[in-house]
RNA sequence: GGCCCGUUCGUCUAAGGGUUAGGACACCACCCUUUCACGGUGGUGAUACGAGUUCGAAUCUCGUACGGGCUACCA
């Protein structure tokens, strides 16, 4: 023991990072900032026909915009790189080739029509799962069938082969899972994986295995997808490198979308987005929303990821990534899926957004209003709208909403509202309430209510059938503060403005 | 089909043999608010099913059902 904690999130670069991918993000960098650990970013692009133009740098983004920055990556450098698997191509071969000399793997040759073929005619007594595994493997033109002489001149003449495990018949491949326990495999039902491909990149399971030992990484996190494919990594870990040094391995279970796992394809369908940040795909142009633009604060995605899945034991729900980091821990990981709740999802932004100091919304309000051609230019009384409305606002987008109407006159004024009870005296009431206004030695709400309701009582009319059409005439609509707050805020002489025009209007 | 994982309110979850099965989101009602929210109070609502172990099971075991994942020279 006393080993550095080292994990790694190991993305494949091909298009948005899903919510799923931010999680496992997230649960590495939890576990590996609460034991002083390093988290580490491998890009795993050993798919060069999945090459996507922009998507790697697109997750540093999304990583950035979290505030999960790696220790070590193609970004930041580090001891162990490259750290893009690409460029780590020619390291590969070798740990598959020693495995063909122990007996653990072997060439084969087969081409892309034999292996459609042995899958498709090959089983006639079984409906499903022609794979390629140990009871087919001597059906097929590999260097178990082949003589050594006839492998090595198809090797020499450079004839297109890939370096398949040879999986063992009748063993058992075990592994304590950090999460879930125990988990045993029977190697019989495991297929003879590809290890190297043609093109000499290896496959996720090589590369993965000999990535993972020589980075040093002490701890694997990875979804439940991959728990299948456990049998093959561990046999790798015990022929290459020693059952000892394998690290401790947890599969982070699903989330769900409402049709099961959650999938990059379907994008923003389900009604809520599912990539951390907008993705544009780069061939068809076609732009998925991401968390981001849809409003939501960095803190509350965050948040509420940490807690799809996991909890601290207590009722606390509003986490900071600090607290988070203290609280964490693998064993509190729940092992079944979880399904994406969006309502919830809003409601963590909701509370994060009041939690949030107003400062902190200045120029993210300026930069929305400004995109709805208004423009703030007092920023004292900016601070002083966030605070009034910031705790009506679910997402970043309501601020605009919120906000607009006090920097820039309602352009439509909801009429029905006030007209069906609006009169003679009303008017009359308002007119007079200009002109005491006008008047007011000082102008903060508390007085200018007690002037409006003395005047409504002096009138002989009732405070609330006055206070819609007042709010009416400042906001344009049913929404928003107080009417006085809002008032203060406007100053006397655009209240006035606001009034007199209304009262045009009203008739 | 095979293999693997899973199963507590609609959703996220707590309860690691003894609780009136707790909380949160959503929903409903009431209060607060002379707008709309916030907030407060209360309510509806769950241990998939069947055996077993035990004085006692949501909790342990087995079976069934259901859900999900994997089954590529993709990760």
């Amino acid at each position: 023991m006393g080993k550095k904690v080292r994990v790694r999130f190991a993305p494949s670069p091909t298009g948005g990072l899903h919510l799923g991918g931010v999680r496992t993000v997230l649960y590495n960098y939890l576990f590996a900032k609460k034991q002083g650990g390093d988290f580490i970013v491998r890009i795993e692009d050993t798919d060069q026909s999945r090459f996507v133009e922009g998507a790697e740098e697109y997750i540093f983004d999304c990583l950035k915009w979290c505030g999960l920055e790696p220790d070590e990556s193609v970004q930041q450098g580090g001891n162990y790189g490259p750290y893009r698997q690409s460029e780590r191509k020619e390291l590969y071969r070798p740990y598959a080739e020693q495995l063909v000399k122990e007996g653990h793997a072997y060439y084969a040759f087969d081409t892309p029509e034999d292996l459609e073929k042995m899958r498709h005619e090959s089983i006639p007594d079984q409906p499903h799962s022609p794979q390629y595994d140990h009871t087919i493997r001597m059906k097929m033109r590999n260097s178990l069938t082949l003589s050594a002489g006839e492998t090595e001149k198809l090797l020499a003449e450079g004839a297109n082969h890939v370096i398949r495990i040879k999986m063992p018949v009748n063993e058992t491949a075990s592994f304590i899972d950090m999460i879930r326990g125990e988990v045993r495999f029977d190697t019989s039902l495991v297929d003879d994986k590809v290890l190297l491909k043609a093109d000499g990149m290896p496959t996720y399971h090589l590369a993965v295995v000999v990535d993972d030992y020589l980075m040093k990484i002490s701890h694997a996190f990875r979804g439940e997808e991959w728990l299948p494919s456990a049998p093959v990594h561990i046999l790798l870990w015990k022929y290459l490198f020693g059952l000892d040094q394998m690290p401790q391995w947890a599969h982070f279970p699903l989330i769900l979308g409402p049709n099961g796992k959650l999938s990059k394809r379907d994008g923003a369908k389900y009604g809520f987005p599912v990539f951390a940040m907008s993705w544009t795909d780069p061939k068809t142009q076609e732009r998925t929303e991401g968390f981001q633009e849809k409003g939501f604060l960095p803190e509350a995605l965050i948040n509420l990821l940490a807690l799809l899945g996991w909890n601290d034991g207590t009722e606390q729900e509003i986490f900071t990534i600090k607290e988070l980091i203290d609280k964490f821990s693998m064993e509190r990981v729940h092992s079944a899926g979880a399904k994406f709740d969006y309502e919830k999802a809003k409601w963590f932004n909701h509370e994060w957004i009041k939690r949030s100091t107003v400062h902190s919304f200045q120029s993210t309000v300026k930069t929305l209003l400004a995109q709805n051609n208004i423009t703030v230019s007092d920023d004292v009384m900016l601070d002083k709208v966030i605070g009034l409305v910031k705790d009506r606002c679910t997402l970043l987008p309501d601020f605009v909403q919120q906000s607009s109407f006090f920097f820039k006159s309602p352009e439509t004024l909801d009429v029905d509202a006030v007209k069906p009870k609006w009169n003679e005296a009303k008017k009359l009431f308002f007119a007079e309430l200009i002109r005491n206004y006008e008047l007011s030695p000082d102008w903060l709400a508390q007085s200018l209510e007690t002037n409006f309701k003395e005047i409504a009582a002096v009138n002989d009319l009732k405070p609330g059938e006055l206070m819609l059409p007042f709010r009416i005439m400042l906001v344009g609509s049913k929404f928003g503060p107080g009417v006085f707050e809002i008032a203060e805020i406007l100053g006397k002489e655009e209240t006035g403005k606001r009034i007199h025009t209304a009262l045009k209007i009203f008739g």
